[in-house]
DNA sequence: CAGAGAAGTTAGTTATGACTTACGGTAAGT
DNA sequence: ACTTACCGTAAGTCATAACTAACTTCTCTG
């Protein structure tokens, strides 16, 4: 459960529909900050801001390149996120199915 | 992906943390209104809220009891949340695969 | 070495939402 | 029928964070 905190952190910076958004145009394809914001209808220091959360996450990776910074999905925070899911997901079901006997019984 | 909205809400909804630490006692146990409020900081009333916010996400349903009204952790949200993971899962390991790659031809 | 392009940082404003108090409604018990 | 318990809703306050504008830093190019 080390991922634990990562898991929270991507969860809650996925949260903002902006910031959603980014990561999925760069789940499609790697890109540079100004790119970026000429695609979206905020300014570019509100990507850049954005961005730095995310990395903080541990959602996007940033790489030099020249003068511009390269931002790529980072497979860390997706996949911490997909551990947390799935260790609540067999005990949603494990619950759910419980519920549906107990129904069940009741309607008979 | 007729789901899709559904994912949306839901991570926004577990965005927050009090609504994370109801969603996680719920998937442990079903409980009533009351019960939860006790357990947490807040009042009555602002766990009713979030309850509602998990609800509308599909995240929990609720079912009346007497004058109580039993919540419990609903398979559906989770299981958007899953299937919206795993879409952008294969392409964040894809993109970061191909990322790997070019790295390791110019470092030789 | 000077100028231009690209991006991060800071300060300040604004808007969103989380919380509490107060109130109204419904079901069980006496 | 009256009281009690449990819960949802509304109004209002307050804190957080999202956004913009202005500035600074760094790199490449002439």
């Amino acid at each position: 459960m080390a991922y634990a905190c990562l898991a929270i952190d991507a969860l809650a910076t996925l949260g903002d529909p902006t910031r959603r958004s980014l990561f999925e145009r760069l789940a499609e394809r790697p890109a540079a900050v100004g790119e970026l914001a000429a695609q979206m209808p905020i300014s570019r220091p509100a990507v850049s801001q954005h961005l730095a959360v995310l990395k903080r996450a541990g959602l996007v990776t940033e790489t030099a390149q020249g003068t511009r910074r390269i931002y790529r999905v980072d497979p860390r925070g997706i996949g911490a996120m997909r551990d947390w899911l799935d260790s609540h997901w067999a005990q949603a079901l494990a619950s759910f199915a419980a519920f549906a006997d107990d129904q069940g019984e009741e309607a008979e």
